[in-house]
This record gives structure tokens, sequence and C-alpha cells, in this order.
DNA sequence: AAGATATGTGAGCGGTGCTAACTTTCGTCA
DNA sequence: TGACGAAAGTTAGCACCGCTCACATATCTT
């Protein structure tokens, strides 16, 4: 939903946003921003230094975006597709209902924030039009759901079950921490002592063995 | 410590910052700053702004501060002498070396992070000169230090073990990603049904037990 | 009392977000 | 085919912001 301001990109073409001139503009904007977030940290972007790389005016954007929020969302939006695909891919490298699935989960979140620390604090600290964007908070809930498939595997409960719900908030909890704290303070005792692997595995133990007895 | 690089405060007044003119300017300047975070969001202030609600002209900020980005340290150190004096009034409010103290210096984070999540949203995602100010990371050690107090008394082991920095570090990320999942997503799940005293209890306790067998 | 220093002001430069009015390109359909 | 409307780009411009400079004023030191 959203209103769709920017296309209609349903039906015809195959290429999702084909150009008129320059040449799928859209997507080239949000791939600048994403690189000047990354780069500059979230703050220190512009929409003229995006347009700039794009190779056009400062005002072709506002034909695609109507602020510069927008253009935010649209690199969010991106941002939680791939960390969704990341998560999902890493549920599936291991046995379904596994304690190693549940922990590859947690890795490949932490791994995200890694890679991408500007993107991934841009993805969670977003405040501006955040209830304005259902979308968002849809592929969140999205987010949410790799995690609830993974511990309702394990427990071998149905994911809607209120204890399921529970322990995969404590990991998420945990996992959103723990990539905070890694990227925030890159030379402290956090980062470079754990191997997120052990780590994460010794936390996912931790968590649904508590959830065994409570 | 800290090694003040910005002010030569040390020394000579009494007053910190007593003032010549206006009052305290400097004190004023941090404090509208603040209500600014809190109220449009870390990306939201302007130095103008705060100078406006100080009374003062446009230019004057800068006879304090060198940056817009010194100003905002100046909002984060303060806030984190707050957050700090919370967790350890937190920790004294229960028999040392218990459980509940533990759990009380996270429900002090998680309070401070609902009571004013810009500034704690500041707090963490500030990205700009956090290297160059010692200070800062100082101050983020000494408020781990009382997470690290609290483990040690519970677990009866010295401060300085392995397994309690180890414990600390995991109920921190715990804490820090339940703040920051709160604050961001206030309409959801996670805040809504979950009692923060009874959250925290638990976790420290899986936490903590499965330290005493690893 | 006098000079040094700290603290304020106003003017101004370059950059930014966003809008308005105009031009060019593309798709469509008589 | 060619005219027309919408999409996608341009330049010009306003208001604001960060920050600096030259200057004015208040306070401290001696």
């Amino acid at each position: 939903m959203s209103t769709d301001p920017s296309a209609p990109d349903a039906a015809p073409t195959v290429t999702p946003k084909a150009a008129y001139h320059h040449g799928d503009l859209r997507a080239q904007l949000i791939a600048a921003v994403r690189e000047l977030v990354e780069t500059h940290g979230p703050d220190g972007f512009s929409v003229a230094e995006a347009a700039r790389r794009a190779g056009v005016s400062s005002a072709a954007p506002y034909k695609h975006f109507k602020d510069r929020h927008e253009i935010l969302r649209g690199v969010v939006s991106e941002a939680m597709d791939r960390l969704r695909a990341a998560m999902e891919a890493g549920a599936a490298a291991h046995p379904h209902g596994s304690l190693e699935a549940v922990a590859a989960v947690g890795l490949a979140y932490v791994a995200f924030a890694r890679a991408e620390p500007g993107v991934f604090r841009l993805v969670f600290g977003l405040t501006e039009g955040h209830e304005n964007a259902p979308d968002l908070l849809a592929k969140g809930e999205g987010c949410f759901g790799v995690v609830v498939r993974a511990v309702a595997a394990r427990l071998e409960l149905p994911a809607g079950d209120g204890q399921v719900q529970r322990r995969a908030y404590m990991l998420w909890s945990f996992v959103h921490g723990h990539s905070f704290l890694t990227i925030d303070m890159k030379h402290k005792v956090a980062s470079a002592e754990i191997d997120d692997w052990d780590y994460l595995v010794s936390i996912s133990r931790a968590i649904l063995a508590s959830a065994a007895q409570a």
C-alpha cells in the first residue's frame, strides 16, 4: 500500500522501474543513498549529494520521492528484504528444528549488522514516518517471523504459541542488542573476544532450555 | 581520567562554567538540545533552534562548543551520568548479591530508554567523534561496570573473572536489545504484553543459571 | 585603572531541502 | 502518423542551517 505514488509497475513491463530518460533513477538513488549512509553515517547523507552521484540535478529525486524521509524508507525497505533473505538462508542451512538453525538465524542478523553498520543503524533508528509506513512494519514482522518459525520448530510447538513468541522475542532482543553493541564499540571487549557462533549457540541453548522448564 | 580535551574547566572556578553574561549558557544549551532531541528526534535538532530557545544569537553556541557534534556529545555525557546513577540506584535497592539486584540494574536501563527514547537513541547512535571522545568511552565502561559488579556479587566471583565478564555482557546485550525494540515499535507485541520486571528477572535467571554449568 | 580574556552580536558564505515553472521525452490513441 | 497528456528531467529561487569573521561588551587579573 502506501498509496504507491511512485510507479504503476504492477502489470506491464518486465523491468520493474524501466526508465524513461535516465534508466531507473529510483533504484540508482536508493543505491547511492545506501552508500552514503554506509560511509558517512545515517545523518551524513544529503539528497543533493545522492543526486550528484546519480548524475542528475538536485531536484530530480523529488519526482520519485516526496521527501528525504521517503528515500530513506526506500533504503530501509530494500535492506529489510536482504536481511530477511539472509536470515532465512541461515535457517535453511541447518536441519529443521535444530538448535543450530536457531543460532544461524541470529548469526545472519549479526553478520548483517557487521557488514552494513550504517544501514543497520538506519533500519532501526528511523523515527520519521515509521507509523505512516505499514509496509516497513510488515517487513519487520516478517523478519521476526523467521525467528519465530525456527524457535517453534525447535520446541515442537505451533508458531502461535505464547511460549514460542516469548522465547523468540528474547532471542531477538539478545541478538539485536549484541549487534548494536558490536558495531558501536568496535575496539572493545565485546567484539574482540567473542566468537559469534559459539556465543549464539550458547545463548540459544540457554534461552530455549529455560523455556522447557518455565 | 577523561583527559578533558574540550575545556579548561578543571582548575579555576568552583562553578564549572559559571557565567559571565548570560548565566551558564553552556548548560542551558545542553538542556535545550536534550529537549529538542527528545521531541524532534536525534536528527531533528539544530544549533540555531537551540540558541533561539536559550535566547542568544545563533553564533553564541560556538563560543562553548566547536561543532554541533560537540554539543551532542555534551548531551550524551550528561545522559550517561544519569543512566549510570539510575543503574546504581537500582542495584542498591536490593540485597547485595541477589538476583533481584541484577534485574534491577537492567530495569533501570530499560526505564531510561522508555523515559527518554530520543536521548537513549542518541547515546548509542552517536557515530561522529566517538573515537575522539575517550571520556564517553570511559563512561560507557563505567555503566558496564555496574552490571559486572552486580553479576560478580551474584556469582560470588571476582569482577575480573572471564565468566563474570561474559555473563555481564550477555545480560547487557539482552537489556540493550529489549530497550531498543521497545522504543522502536511502540504498538507492537513486545512492549504491550511484557512486564519488564518479570521479564528481566527471568532473563537474569536464565543467563546466570547457564553460567553455573558452563 | 588597564589590559587581557571570555562571552556575546551581526553579517555573510556555501550548502541543503523543497517548490514552482518550464522543457523534453515517452506512451497512447484518434 | 501526428497530436496530446503524462512522466521525468531542468533551472531558478526561497528559507534555513552550520560555521566563521570582525567587532562589541562584560568580567577577571594584576
